[in-house]
Formats: C-alpha cells, sequence, structure tokens
DNA sequence: CTGAAAGCGCTTACAG
DNA sequence: CTGAAAGCGCTTACAG
C-alpha cells in the first residue's frame, strides 16, 4: 500500500511532506502519464486545450521534475565532478569557476571536491562522483597511481586531469609549463647577478614541484653555477615549515642573495620572511597573487592562469563527451614572468 | 529484449561502454540480486562463501553500485547544494571549503554553483539543484525574494541562507553583523581624527553593502558629523566604478581625509587609488585580504570569519535534516577590527 | 494527438 | 541465510 506508507511521512515530526509525481499531475488533468511527459519537457504533439490543464495541475500541485530519476532512464546526468586540493586556495577558486563556466553552457552541473592532498581522499571522492554516474571527471591528482579510475573510464566516464598529470594511466592532461617557467624566473635571477640563489617548494612527490626543481636546476647548470644542497628545500608549505627553510639558506657564512619560491603559499610566508632580513634579498614566486604589485618592492612572479587551465580542461571533457575527440593528449599552456620590482634587486653582496 | 540494444551501445564509435549491474552479477555469481545487494552494502546474513562469490564477481565486472538509483529509492540523496556568487572570490573559497568539510562529516557530496550576483541566475541554480533533489540548501542570496523556494522547502528541501538574508520567506539565516562591523570601523576612524570619511560600497540592493552604509551613517550620527552626499558612494564593485568614485571624493576643495572600503574588491581598488595621492589618506576595509600586513601601510579591516560563515550554516542545515531543529532563527556572528595602520593614519589636513 | 506497458538500477517488504 | 516481486519517478518504444 503506497499510498499509505507516503501519508506516513506527513506525521507532524517529520518534515518531509511528499512530492508530486507525474503521476499525481496526471490523475488530477485527467490524462496519461505520457502526456504530462510531454507538457514537462515541452515535447510537441499536446493540443492547446490538453496542455492548459497538464499546466494547471502542475502549478496547483507544486510539481517539480525530479531529474534524478530522469537520469536513471536518460543515461547520462548532465553533471561533472572536480576533484581539486582545497577550494579556499586562491588559485583553485578562478579554476574550478571556470570549469562551472563550461559546464553550465553544456547544460551541466559541477559538484566539487577537495583532496586536501591526500591520495586515498581523491580516489574516494573520485570514485563517489563515479558513483553518482557523473557523466565527467576533472581531477587535480594528489597521488600518483589513478589506476583505480580505469574502469570508470572504461564504463564511460570522461576524464581530463589538470595542473597535474596523471599517474598509471594513459589520459587527458592539462598543465602549465612548470619547467620553463621555473627555469626563467630563476633565469632572471641569474641575470641580474645572483648566484646564491634559494629554492623553497612543495613536497617532491608532487609534480609541479619537481618540474619546478628541475627548472630551477637547468637554469643554475646553464649558467654553470654548481648548486650547493643547502640552497634547495622541498616539503610541506605551512608557515612554519617554509620560515624555517627560508631562515636556513638565509644565515651562515654564504647565505642566499635570492629566493624562489615554489608556489603561492611558499612566496606568501618567504615575503614575510623577507621583510624581517636587514639586507634586501630578491625574490620570484612561482604563481601571482593579489596586491603583488602593492608590495615594496612589487613581487616578480611567474604567472600561470589557473581559469584558463580550468577551461581548456574543461572544453576537453566535453569533448571527449561529444565524441569528437581521438587520443589522450598532453596540453601545456605557457606560463609568463611578470617583474615588478622584487626580482631585480641585485644581490646584497 | 534489453540486452541487444545494450550492446549496441558498444558499437565502435560509442565511448560508453555498458556498465555491470547488480543484475549482471547477481547472475554471474549464481545468486539473487538481493544477495548481491546485501554483499554490496555489507549488509549481514550472508555466508562468507556466498560473500566471496558475489565479491569475485563484483571484481571480475568492475562493478560499481550506480547511486543514482539508489537514491531514486530511497529518498535522500546525500548531497546539498551551495548557490554562492563567485566561487573565484577570495571571501566565499574558504565558505564553500567549510560548508563541504561539514557536508563530507555528513557523508554529504556538494554542489556548487554561482550565481554571479544575478537573481535569476541564483533561482535557475536553486531549483536545478531541487530538481536533482539535493536534501539541502546554502544559499548565498542575489535576489530578494525567495518565495519561489517555498514549495520546495515545504517538500522537504533544508535551506539555510548565508551573509545575506531570504528575502519575503521566513528562513534560517546566518550573518556578519555589518551594521556593527562597519559602524566600528567608521568610528575608528573618528576616532583618530577623522570627520570627512568616504564610503564606497556594493551596489544598494545588496543587505550587506546597505547594512554596512547604514553602519557607516550611525557612526557618523553618533560623532555628530553632517555626512555630505558626495562622500557615500555605492555600485557595482569593477576596478573602474570604485576608481572613479574614490577619485571624485578624494578631489574638490573638501576631499575626505579617510575612506571607508565596504567589501574587498572595493579595498582593492581603493588601495591603489590612495598609492597614487600624494597625501596621505587613511582607509579601513570590511573584509581581511592576504598580504593585508605587508602593505605600507598595512591594512586596517573590519574582518569576518567566512569559513565559520559557512561551517554554521552547514551545520544548521544538516540539524534541519536531522528534525532537531524548531523555528528559524537569525544568528549574527561578531566582526573584528584588525588595526595595521592604513586606519590610524591622521587627517591630511 | 494520446496513453499503456516496459524498463532504467537499485531498495523495500515479504515469504520461504 | 536467501530471493522473487513490487516500486522509486521518470523515459522509451510502441500502438492506437
Amino acid at each position: 500500500m503506497p499510498e499509505t506508507s507516503r501519508r506516513a511521512d506527513r506525521l507532524p515530526g517529520s518534515r518531509y511532506g511528499t512530492r508530486p509525481t507525474m503521476k499525481d499531475v496526471a490523475a488530477r488533468a485527467g490524462v496519461g502519464l505520457k502526456t504530462v511527459s510531454r507538457v514537462v519537457n515541452g515535447e510537441p504533439g499536446v493540443t492547446p486545450d490538453t496542455e492548459r490543464r497538464v499546466q494547471e495541475a502542475i502549478d496547483a500541485l507544486g510539481f517539480r521534475r525530479n531529474d534524478s530519476a530522469r537520469v536513471l532512464r536518460k543515461g547520462r546526468t548532465a553533471s561533472i565532478g572536480l576533484v581539486l586540493e582545497d577550494l579556499a586556495d586562491p588559485f583553485y577558486g578562478p579554476l574550478s569557476r571556470a570549469v562551472e563556466e563550461v559546464a553550465r553552457a553544456h547544460g551541466a552541473l559541477l559538484i566539487n571536491g577537495s583532496s586536501a592532498e591526500d591520495p586515498d581522499r581523491e580516489q574516494e571522492l573520485a570514485l563517489a562522483l563515479c558513483a553518482r554516474r557523473v557523466d565527467g571527471l576533472v581531477v587535480i591528482p594528489a597521488g600518483d597511481d589513478h589506476r583505480y579510475l580505469e574502469p570508470e573510464i572504461r564504463a564511460g566516464v570522461a576524464t581530463v586531469f589538470v595542473d597535474r598529470p596523471a599517474g598509471k594511466i594513459d589520459a587527458d592532461v592539462v598543465l602549465s609549463d612548470n619547467y620553463g617557467g621555473a627555469r626563467d624566473g630563476v633565469a632572471h635571477l641569474i641575470a641580474h647577478g645572483h648566484r646564491r640563489i634559494g629554492f623553497i617548494g612543495d613536497m617532491p612527490r608532487i609534480h609541479t614541484a619537481a618540474e619546478r626543481l628541475r627548472g630551477y636546476l637547468a637554469a643554475m647548470e646553464d649558467a654553470g653555477i654548481d648548486v650547493d644542497g643547502a640552497w634547495t628545500s622541498l616539503g610541506m608549505t605551512d608557515p612554519e615549515r617554509v620560515r624555517r627553510a627560508a631562515e636556513e639558506m638565509l644565515s651562515g657564512p654564504a647565505p642566499v642573495t635570492a629566493v624562489f619560491a615554489g608556489n603561492n603559499r611558499v612566496t606568501v610566508t618567504v615575503i614575510r620572511v623577507l621583510a624581517e632580513q636587514h639586507r634586501p634579498v630578491a625574490l620570484v614566486g612561482f604563481d601571482d597573487i593579489e596586491l603583488a604589485d602593492l608590495l615594496h618592492p612589487g613581487l616578480t612572479v611567474v604567472a600561470q592562469d589557473s581559469a584558463l587551465l580550468g577551461r581548456t580542461a574543461a572544453e576537453r571533457l566535453f569533448r571527449q563527451l561529444d565524441g569528437t575527440l581521438m587520443a589522450p593528449e598532453r596540453i601545456e599552456l605557457p606560463t609568463r614572468l611578470v617583474t615588478r620590482g622584487s626580482g631585480e634587486l641585485p644581490p646584497a653582496d
């Protein structure tokens, strides 16, 4: 007795009312179920009079189509998932917004999730999204093994990785030129006379961190500079760790005269440490930062376009869904050196 | 012949494979559908041997439960929606992340949408989320009439408004003390000797903008200062408009000696304008900003805790869903004046 | 132009 | 411990 059990939901204490269904609308309008479906979906083949009666019933009952039932029948859910590191990070906000805009243009909703840089949580989130049958997945990897997504991809879930490559599977990837950007930034410091240059980056298992370190090393080697082990420090990007790392390479008999900061979080802390130094220390940061031009000196950065990363990835995702895409590709977006002062300071020697 | 039509999906050209269902698993394991359901959901009453056979079939077929079918049957979707203004705004990133964390603690996923400050888009998004049958909705209103949500709320969709109150419906609201915060900030400027103080805010139809203006006016009145109409400017917060407004009140025979900036976007532009002035102008901004302490002078702000706003709202949402909540409430969170220099500059008169 | 039947992939309520 | 039947709210594929 379904009617009885539904009425039970209305008992005082339960805040759940019953939702009218197409069946309810059909009964009230005195038409068949399919006719209601036609009206709700704007399909042709309904006389104006019938349509009016159905519409009246819809309005009277406050009917709203249950898309989750619709989805079950149609296959596609018109939703995509985005797994990123932290929605609160100013780098990912614009990226997420860009993905959302592309989704919106394709009539899809966006489900967001933060992995908090935890590979297990990334997997848990990505698979939960697949269980909800998102049509596609944009992933900023926390882990380096994505074989767990293979069955999902085979089953038709469109997948694009952004910011960092997929691990152990062949998939579309959209990246910034982390290596080239870091190399350019460090070469810029070298061009301004620096030779003892520090590098503070994220954990080495993170692809972007490793690539930027590689760029740093290449620039140093190009200039014929031997890198002292004390000049580089990779690890967590919390303020305490970064502060210690910076203070260490800025002390001793032969301190660094310039620092290359591996990402926005590192940069923010390094700026604070440098402000406390007695002599000027040059700084170039990877990632642009709001108000960077208003600091003294202005902050020189290697900027990447996080919104463009997101947009490019999302567009590729929908092209996969259109079926207009062939083999997986690796797309690399250029970075841009923005000089504002901090990277043009000469060595304080 | 369902088997035939499903096989058609495998034709070359289609990237859509077929997903194994519980029925497929049951057939392969030689058990009934319900037994598969028990194993998948970890329900008791399955012998270890049967469980093993089912698990093998699951692994072999790469089965993943279709949560969207599950949801249709169970009623609750274990997902909530968040409608905000712009995910790329540094104020909303932490708010969204906080909502996500609470949702996660309750086993729910978060669907995000940006209204872009457009009431129609807010409505479209909120109703689309309702059509997906989210269990609850956290809304940062763009519009001022939310009667369109009444049928949804009646049908059981939990709803909490944040940052701005709901319009024309009785609902839970979590706000910052915009009036008090602005009044404190302006009083702070007055205490430092200013009398000609400018206010630049968002469009007057936005509740936070109106409240902050009200706080400004109250502080001025408390100090017995007559406010000149040329000192206040409300409107869009794009850099061009804010710049014009700031330059206007900073010119003429009796320019303002201090500015109160109505939100983070206004503040950023005002800082730029003030940096170009020949005399120092005091500034207090509503909303804190990254690196505010590293500017010269440091930026004095009325800070609100956007993560706390999000967390409070989300917790209230889940309490609505638990049924442990009574009448709608209005919760107001305090703001905090953070003095860093720009608000303590004396008048340049 | 209209509608009855079957089915999407699960869970619920039973019966054995 | 196990499973067949009915149903969640829609759409599909037909038939009239």
